[in-house]
DNA sequence: ATTGATAATGAGAATCAATATCAATAAGGA
DNA sequence: TCCTTATTGATATTGATTCTCATTATCAAT
């Protein structure tokens, strides 16, 4: 075991114990199978892909951990209208550049384009602030996104 | 019976007729519920809603019912956390105007907000330009919401 | 290393919004 | 009025998610 999956480990670790979490395989496994894809999973796909080393990881942990990771903001869900939520470790922990989404209606096929995020987060936290004022809102998290048929499907 | 009422049935039926689609009493009665209420109605409410004047129309009518609308694109649907969809007449069907959705993480409150819509719009109208010719995508719908707490839930 | 409090877990039952089935009914053109 | 067929209500079913509960694992204190 090299010294930068120890390290890595215990980072997460030392994260789920400051939140007051214990630290367990599961999680372990559950966030490598997240940390292991580009995908939008789900938890159902997550279960899969834990289950191929850690057979014995069941399903209703994998739904109690992505909640709390979800709470810990490490991993984001998403409603991309195929009635199942669907989760990707937030940009911090990945190798992605902060992106939204464009899903096919049709095929269900996701793009995550980065190139119209600048103007778009700026005007985000322009929103943000003004409806946190007028509102008297506490915002900590916003969905922009867009509908669509691909190429293949129109 | 007004004239106005008259007048807006026909246009209903029209719109119906239009699109190869019957004209029923189940429907007439669905859009009166949403048009008057500017709730965020679930299937369920709307069905409750339907009962008091005509208790014989099923739930699952309303699911189908609800369908149609939002495939005619005069009702839209929404997500707003709280693991069921909810429904509210597009904007030329209503009195409201256009408005995006700021929703409290806690007590599901949801506020419309209207006031930093134009630069939303403008922005929302220029990134799908660029994404539809990039991606060939044919962009037909947009999602932008904010959640977080309200004043209450703090 | 052992212990004890308790957090986490797996298996399976339960929940609940949404969908599918199907026989009966109603819409609307002929 | 008749006929075709879309629509409907009742109800069963689905499928994602959550809950329950007995068992197991974590980890701070010993």
């Amino acid at each position: 075991m090299s010294c930068r999956r120890e390290k890595e480990g215990s980072e997460w670790e030392g994260r789920f114990r400051g939140c007051g979490y214990r630290w367990t395989l599961s999680r372990q496994a559950i966030i490598e199978a997240l940390s292991s894809t580009s995908d939008h999973m789900s938890a159902e796909e997550v279960y899969n892909a834990v289950q191929k080393k850690h057979s014995s990881i069941g399903l209703a942990t994998v739904y109690r951990t992505l909640e709390i990771l979800v709470g810990m903001a490490v991993v984001l869900s998403f409603d991309f209208g195929d009635k199942r939520a669907r989760y990707e470790l937030a940009e911090r922990f990945s190798k992605k550049d902060h992106h939204h989404h464009l899903v096919c209606n049709d095929c269900g096929k996701v793009v995550e384009y980065t190139e119209f995020i600048g103007d778009e987060i700026e005007l985000l936290n322009k929103t943000e602030k003004g409806l946190s004022k007028k509102y008297n809102f506490k915002i900590d998290n916003h969905v922009i996104q867009f509908y669509g048929l691909c190429k293949k499907c129109q």
